[in-house]
DNA sequence: CTGAAAGCGCTTACAG
DNA sequence: CTGAAAGCGCTTACAG
């Protein structure tokens, strides 16, 4: 009952043979005879011994570990990303550090060096920041990183994205076919990639049915209760008021919905991005719905690539489908008393 | 340019000193003269050196690092832990790695031992396992461990847990004091834990009101679609069909919801666990909400206390409390055609 | 089949 | 103020 951890050295003594014999026989390298195996099996059982795999990979010039950046671990996006992850992780024998940026470079940048002062063999970042100079001598000096959901900013690294252009055009030209014409976007922030992104489809569907783009009927600021509220009470009220709204994304859409049911007005809605329960609402909603663990698989997929073989070749970037899933709300006519 | 990353035995060489002021310089020892701190200084910034923090740590016989072993990381409830978690480990200059076990026994034991043969300061652990022997030597060896949301079986650790029992006899007593005397109990698995604590609470609060405990009108296994239709058919059939529900965590809650969505009862509802979206669900949803992140925090600050002083002290156990929140569907009263 | 030495990149304990 | 030596717990390269 000693209170450290033995090491090889403590059963290489118990079992009466020399350091790199403990050493073959834990990583069962043969070539040792079945009577000092043997004694050295009894050693290890008897001291507890289980080999330190931080030492072993100091070493070996590797940790086994990779780090994973994300905008909160708390977000159902961030959740299931991470869990694809760790899955591909697992199955290279190697272990997940996460961590929160809160959408703030200056954390973004110390997470992210902190995992680097690790030694973590990789990094998968969904970038808050603005630069990503800082990362040039950490990936020169080998430690690759794959961008995800965003691309980054200033330097060449693999990327991972969403068709955010392609998915809002597709979640816009639909309120159309339903006969929309007065459609508002309500988007996070601009300085948010996706944001914009998905701005620009929703300008690329309304031109490509001849409809006027209207700044009045676009809203792009942090989805918080406030915001949300004026941003509705404006697009809903005047003469021309929207009959339908399409939202840049699931913190977006959860909070028109928790305004929206203090209102009279039952517009049309399209949401980029699902969520659980958007079946059982009332109308059920519809999505342009984007794939958060084939986002997070791609990106460890990309990442183990790298660190298996090709370090230093041209930077890939992959481009996710997004799929719209009609379930009533997208497909409401325009309401009376509103619109044309 | 060089591809492999400097050490602070280049940084010595480079500035002609030797590693032990190098050492001094980086740790902000003092005791350097100013001159060779300036060359010290140039020579790191002309290197781009930076420590790698896992030898340092190696020699300093800790990891700055604690393993968190969760249902499934995907998981609301185990992500907003995980931030809670993540956010105490901040402030003590940790890093967490965090995995899932999704409910299998074997995978908790891979995964922990995975976390310990890294050596983590301290681990915070999920239970799903039937038996935690196997932790008993890397407690002994100095690897504190605290249980979350279930205790662990056969060992005695730090426990952080709800009060299970005091919740569901909470939400089942609001049922009665609305009128129903049929109250359906739809739980998770009974091997979980939680699931067993929740129903002598839902049997607690029938007893206390002098109402029968009728198993017919209970159900506990994992909540699969196919399981909870089932189920439903069954306690809402029949010459005296149930009135109420109450749901035993939010997995339950959710596909509840789903498979009432096709069925013409309208059942009054309360469930165990908050969920995003259930103020807007028509009507909104009565539950008896536990705080995930309370949870996350209160384990770590317990780990840290081990870790900062009494390790070998008696093992705490801590009950957090739980809230009724009414909304609506735990208020409504027998519904006509069904009931006495 | 076996082991002593050197080394991974740092810090600790000691000596000057 | 400064540095050479030993050590954290392993593996690698080498010699027998």
């Amino acid at each position: 009952m000693m209170s450290a951890r033995p090491t090889m050295k403590d059963v290489a003594a118990l079992a009466g043979v020399g350091l790199k014999t403990v050493s073959r026989v834990v990583n069962n390298e043969g070539s040792v005879s079945p009577d000092t195996a043997e004694r050295v099996h009894a050693a290890i059982a008897k001291l507890g011994f289980r080999r330190n795999e931080g030492a072993r990979l100091l070493r070996q010039g590797r940790t086994a570990s990779i780090g994973l950046v994300l905008e909160d671990v708390a977000d159902p996006f961030s959740s299931i990303l991470t869990r694809a992850v760790e899955e591909v992780a697992r199955r290279h024998d190697s272990l997940v550090f996460a961590g929160s940026s809160d959408e703030d470079p200056v954390r973004e940048r110390e997470l992210t060096l902190a995992f680097c002062a690790r030694r973590v063999d990789g990094l998968i970042i969904v970038p808050a920041g603005d630069t990503h100079r800082y990362l040039v001598p950490e990936i020169m000096a080998g430690t690759p990183a794959v961008f995800v959901d965003r691309p980054p900013q200033d330097i060449n690294a693999d990327t991972v994205l969403v068709d955010n252009e392609g998915g809002a055009q597709t979640a816009v030209e639909h309120l159309i076919a339903h006969g929309h014409r007065r459609i508002a976007f309500l988007g996070d922030a601009p300085s948010i990639f996706t944001a914009t992104a998905r701005l620009a489809g929703y300008r690329a569907a309304l031109e490509a049915a001849g409809l006027p783009y209207d700044e009045s009927l676009t809203h792009l600021a942090p989805p918080t209760a406030e915001a949300i509220r004026h941003a509705l009470a404006r697009v809903l009220a005047g003469q021309d008021p929207a009959t339908a709204l399409f939202c840049g994304n699931n913190r977006v859409t959860v909070q028109v919905l928790r305004e929206l049911a203090k209102r009279p007005e039952r517009p049309a809605l399209v949401g980029f991005d699902d969520f659980e329960l958007a079946d059982v609402l009332q109308p059920p909603i519809t999505v342009v719905a984007q794939d958060p663990a084939e986002l997070g698989r791609t990106a460890a997929e990309l990442l183990f690539e790298r660190l298996g073989g090709d370090r230093q070749g041209r930077a890939k970037t992959v481009r996710l489908p997004t799929r719209l899933i009609p379930r009533g709300s997208g497909e409401l006519p325009i309401a009376r008393g509103n619109g044309t």
